[in-house]
DNA sequence: TCAAAGTGTACCAAAAAGGTATACAATGAG
DNA sequence: CTCATTGTATACCTTTTTGGTACACTTTGA
């Protein structure tokens, strides 16, 4: 799966609030990660039901992080936003691989492609938030 | 950009036609590789105007390799058919990048992403359709 | 107490992916 | 020498994903 734009800017916003270190209302987000407040609301309420970030209600309300920086991985936040990191569909649906007569384990290009995949996931999840700002 | 499954069907078909060394015509191929006999005709003129595979046309015409496997990387074949391979929009198009008030070079998580995506297709250009049949 | 915040749900439009249809052109087996 | 068999070219269609909007609602602190 690519990391889709979502998730980019959902990790503009997780290293902006990290850099902060204070409570930062959504108008302000959507202002510093260039995009619209509502789809700043959209991301911010995923990174919050993740546990990423936690909000304050009310006035003067906003967002913080909800951890440290050094525990949050880029890996967390692509996961969180775009679901599991795949870079080929059949790596996911297993189905595909069947009705073409290979199975997944005896298919040496799917074999190259999880490994490149594992790859990936394992280096994404090495990079902290603490580490980008 | 993520591998797609028409990409996932020219590898195989390619793979196909590698291990046969014989002229296969669009229909057998089809069969074989289990999608529909239109659908196998898009990707098999991709693969000709990419000079991947060659075509014979008229009664027992049909496609043969148009280099040796050895000499076709699975690098080739996905950037034939799904383009330039980019994990993240943004590595494609700086347009985006720009509009966020931060220029690419000096944006750190593009950078990790530049590299993660230069190391999966140094990776894939590597691999010859010779070493998967 | 009310304006300034976040919440939840539903909806919408554009783009990409996956696939189909059809008219046409070439060619070699009979 | 002809026509069935095969590829070519283009255009179109449907579904899924992506990116984004709208709006009624809830909470809360100045």
């Amino acid at each position: 799966m690519r990391i889709t734009q979502e998730a980019d800017y959902a990790l503009r916003i997780v290293a902006l609030l990290a850099s902060r270190d204070s409570v930062v209302d959504a108008n302000t987000i959507a202002d510093e990660a260039g995009i619209t407040q509502g789809f700043a609301l959209k991301i911010l309420r995923k990174l919050s039901l993740g546990e990423i970030v936690s909000s304050q209600k009310g006035a003067s309300g906003g967002y913080r992080l909800a951890r440290d920086a050094k525990e949050i991985t880029i890996k967390d936040i692509i996961e969180l936003i775009d679901g599991e990191i795949v870079i080929s569909k059949c790596l996911f649906d297993e189905h595909i691989c069947s009705k073409q007569g290979a199975n997944k384990s005896a298919c040496k290009i799917h074999l190259i492609f999880d490994a490149i995949n594992r790859d990936i996931v394992e280096r994404l999840d090495k990079i902290t938030i603490a580490s980008v700002i």
